[in-house]
DNA sequence: TTGCTCCTCACGTCACGTGAGGTGGC
DNA sequence: TTGCTCCTCACGTCACGTGAGGTGGC
């Protein structure tokens, strides 16, 4: 058996306000049984009441309502756990971000860094596997694991050993409009044309040309949270002497998740573009 | 030593969109060290890194705008960590709620709860210590905390013994506009002429009479976040049976905070207004 | 002169909340 | 008949993102 009840009686009986029913009705992710055509009175009915208590719940988790509407539709029980399974570990993935920023807060409020030196290096062209995406910040670190083991089988398969530590290209809009094509490399030559390159399977990895650089380079000792703390002193050191120019950032990964699982231990060397002292 | 940035140099060098910045701008978070007043053009300063990068890791802890300008704008040390550490407790309070709610879904997808019984009764009036407040059902768990203990308190000031458990009336417009005036309650004694009520000392807590009422309770086991499973039921019972009638309804708190650190021993009977059956 | 960077509106997003103004049902 | 409940707009909130359309500087 099962009855009709209005929005109010409704809300009582669910802890969901009148607005958000109303809210969820008008998107499709809790349609009332039935409408009254005339008065426009919503009715709800007591065997409802089990997808509104998940619904609440799914809410209090942040859940997007079109992801809500998808778990409700779904067509069986295994779809459904695995839509709320991968909120959740998006859910896990977010806490650990905030655990980072709270320690990198505090180190932050402590006092500044202690200085590293910055260094003025030329690189030179190398020819390198890459991996290119439009990425979002939020979405690199996920692009930057994937894109990795990608390169490492490609580099597998094709029997060659890196010639240099992995690496990546960051264009200006990656950071301004957060948004940007990155391209994630690792060095196989020196470029040139007495380099064989071997074919590669079917895959994201392509072979490509990394140019050469003049770079100011500052080490960057940490979790890759905090590295726009090297950014904001390296940048302000290039500034201060007045010798930046356009062009891509670099980031070099020494010490990463590939090597060790405490990311403090990380190694990354953060290289911004300067003016050419080969000039001078 | 400082020097001017354009926009999208501190862009870079601080890892805050172009956009955002313009936007902290607007709202007085991180006002430009100049601004050109022919072209608009904005101009950071290396001195403002700092706190560009303490706004980047405030809203990475989903910090207000308003209360960052606070944080950055606090006259002293004190005040900017005591700002700094009520949001950490935020935070921490919304990742139990989360978690709260992550071990409700998986109980709500294992299946129906265990049939409580529902017994119809009738509550007589009575004399109770009160504290009344306005509250949203977000705020209403620290309230009643507070509540509580003033209650404890002018009890045993006037040295007198509960008369029953503490309970609570919650209106209709506290669940359906998710905001009203709730009633804190510890009875004392039978409502009537014969008793002598203490004078108060200071407080928010007054004398009041709690009105008999006839009701069909539920008892709801275990954590207060998931007690809208027992009005669930508890609403389905009373509309099915068409007994409902306009009140507020109650909570009596037989086993709570105040007696137990397990919220799974906790006991809360939830108290739907109906009919009279002494008319019946 | 040509891109490039920067600018200012104006509007969109997401999940509702906040009134305003009005109507059916007891 | 009077409240009460419910209804539908229209607009606000928050922290930006997304274009559109335009201008200064090298």
């Amino acid at each position: 058996m099962t009855t009709l009840l209005n929005i109010g009686d409704f809300s009582r009986m669910t802890h969901l306000s009148v607005k958000a029913l109303r809210h969820y009705h008008d998107v499709g992710v809790l349609v009332p049984a039935t409408i009254d055509p005339f008065t426009g009175y919503r009715s709800y009915d007591t065997s409802q009441v089990p997808a509104a208590q998940v619904i609440r719940r799914l809410r209090d988790l942040n859940m997007p309502l079109d992801q809500i509407r998808a778990v409700l539709g779904a067509p069986d029980a295994g779809t459904r756990n695995s839509e709320i399974a991968s909120h959740l570990d998006r859910m896990e993935r977010q806490l650990q971000q905030t655990e980072a920023a709270v320690l990198g807060l505090r180190a932050l409020l402590a006092g500044p860094a202690s200085r590293t030196a910055v260094e003025v290096r030329t690189i030179p062209a190398v020819t390198a596997l890459t991996v290119r995406d439009v990425v979002t910040p939020a979405g690199a670190p996920a692009w930057g694991t994937d894109a990795y083991h990608s390169l490492a089988a490609a580099l597998a398969e094709a029997e060659l050993t890196a010639a240099g530590s992995p690496g990546a290209l960051f264009p200006a809009e990656f950071f301004e409009a957060e948004r940007g094509e990155l391209t994630l490399f690792i060095p196989v030559a020196q470029a040139g044309p007495a380099v064989q390159l071997p074919g590669l399977p079917a895959s994201p990895v392509q072979w490509s040309n990394i140019p050469a650089a003049e770079v100011a380079v500052m080490l960057h000792e940490g979790a890759p949270d905090d590295v726009d703390r090297t950014y904001g002193a390296l940048g302000t050191a290039v500034a201060e002497r007045a010798i930046g120019v356009d062009g891509p950032i670099r980031e070099y990964y020494l010490v990463s998740f590939a090597d060790t699982d405490d990311e403090r231990e990380y190694r990354t060397e953060v290289c911004w573009p300067v003016f050419s002292t080969a000039a001078a």
